[in-house]
DNA sequence: CGAAAACAAGAGCAGTGCTCTCGAAATGTG
DNA sequence: CACATTTCGAGAGCACTGCTCTTGTTTTCG
């Protein structure tokens, strides 16, 4: 065995930790991620990962960033497998979602479920979180840009196209409110769908997930205009 | 100090119990509810907490069918406010939800949020889980009498429609089913919504959650042809 | 080669849920 | 009333958690 320099050891455990670390996620769920059954399973004392992760949070981190990543690129796989029709496109964004995340519902569950106690998310997870978002403003403008007609929509009070600033600004390029709006919409009902399905909140409802949801974004589809 | 009697006194140990677990799980939430820490606030020994409570899980799920019913009542209450019109009606609906969310975010995360770990929703919160749902099914069958135009809606597949069985049980007496999905969308929405800012996806992105909800909700409302 | 930095290990602290045992108190019964 | 039963609170203890500090070793750098 080669003797490993000080700079790729620390790069290999670094990464056995944080796959480690992904794996048990992926089986016990975030709040019952436990550092010192990483720290077991990599063949490290606990107090060893303290030196590769500052703390359990800063290892949630890591997690919330891959899991950001992963979605995000699912998404934009299943966009560019799409084809050019913006309708196509939409389906294929909403069913990456759906899809991810009933393949990996705690990782879902971390992101996008209820904050785990203590935690703030720090500004290295912003980047990643907005590519889904992203993914949506970006249909939204192509789709303004292609002239879709919306289904009716109600015109916007003062206030309440002051308070989506930010979003015109993500934006980037003019779009009108009506549209904007419909598509914040799109994005809720897409993520409230997700979240009641897998939190548990259909169980009782709803027989197949996937014919129901098809059905729920073959009609935001029809009301954006695609 | 009367001695009290041994039914009265478990009863209200169980009360203080129950209130202080209440208290602390909207001070710090629900994964981080401690047995122990409650009590020590209600003056016993951790060990003699369980002669009340068989498990921590038992007394979240006390704590999960409270939320339920706080969140039921309040949207009863606010509909009963609203008098005869479905429009008012449904926009009360909708903002009781809202306010109730932000004004007890940790107890909305426990019902609506991710599930905590290990732990399954016994037969006892079901009935109360279903008040709200049940709500938005009442309205839609009302709409569905009142004889109100939806906005444009695909038609379902046979799939589609089998898969909301269930649903159309739950509504009681015959609905359309072009309504029923877009119902089962105004539902997702308000708590795609909910959840999508409780949890902080919108905190860069929407300035004045309020009027977003309002536009939203508004929108919703125009769609069901309220 | 020697100093400095990095590292793994171990002990330890404060906390958790939960179990078991033990003495005291309230309760129901002969 | 007296005795047996049940209920209850307390305490010790187990296995676990995140995290800190110290100690001895090993790699790296000047």
């Amino acid at each position: 065995m080669a003797p490993k320099s000080r700079v790729e050891n620390r790069a290999e455990q670094t990464r056995a930790i944080q796959e480690t670390a992904r794996r048990h996620l992926a089986e016990v769920g975030p709040a019952a991620l436990s550092l010192r059954a990483i720290a077991r399973e990599v063949g490290l004392v606990s107090s060893a990962v303290y030196r590769y992760f500052p703390s359990r949070d800063d290892l949630l981190t890591e997690l919330i960033v891959e899991a950001y990543d992963e979605l995000g690129d699912a998404v934009e796989r299943a966009q560019d497998a799409a084809g050019d029709d913006l309708g196509a496109r939409f389906r294929a964004l909403c069913r990456a979602i759906h899809d991810w995340a009933r393949a990996n519902p705690h990782e879902y569950a971390l992101v996008y479920g209820s904050p785990v106690p203590g935690y703030a998310a720090p500004d290295t997870t912003v980047t990643p979180a907005g590519r889904v978002t992203g993914a949506f403003l970006a249909l939204a403008l192509a789709s303004e840009r292609a002239g879709h007609t919306l289904a009716a929509t109600a015109p916007l009070s003062p206030a309440e196209s002051a308070a989506l600033a930010p979003v015109f600004d993500a934006v980037g390029a003019p779009i009108g409110e009506e549209r904007l709006v419909r598509w914040l919409m799109a994005w809720k009902t897409v993520f409230g769908h997700v979240s009641l399905e897998l939190f548990g909140h259909m169980h009782r409802g709803v027989l197949d997930y996937d014919a129901h949801f098809e059905q729920v974004t073959a009609q935001l589809a029809a009301d954006l205009g695609l």
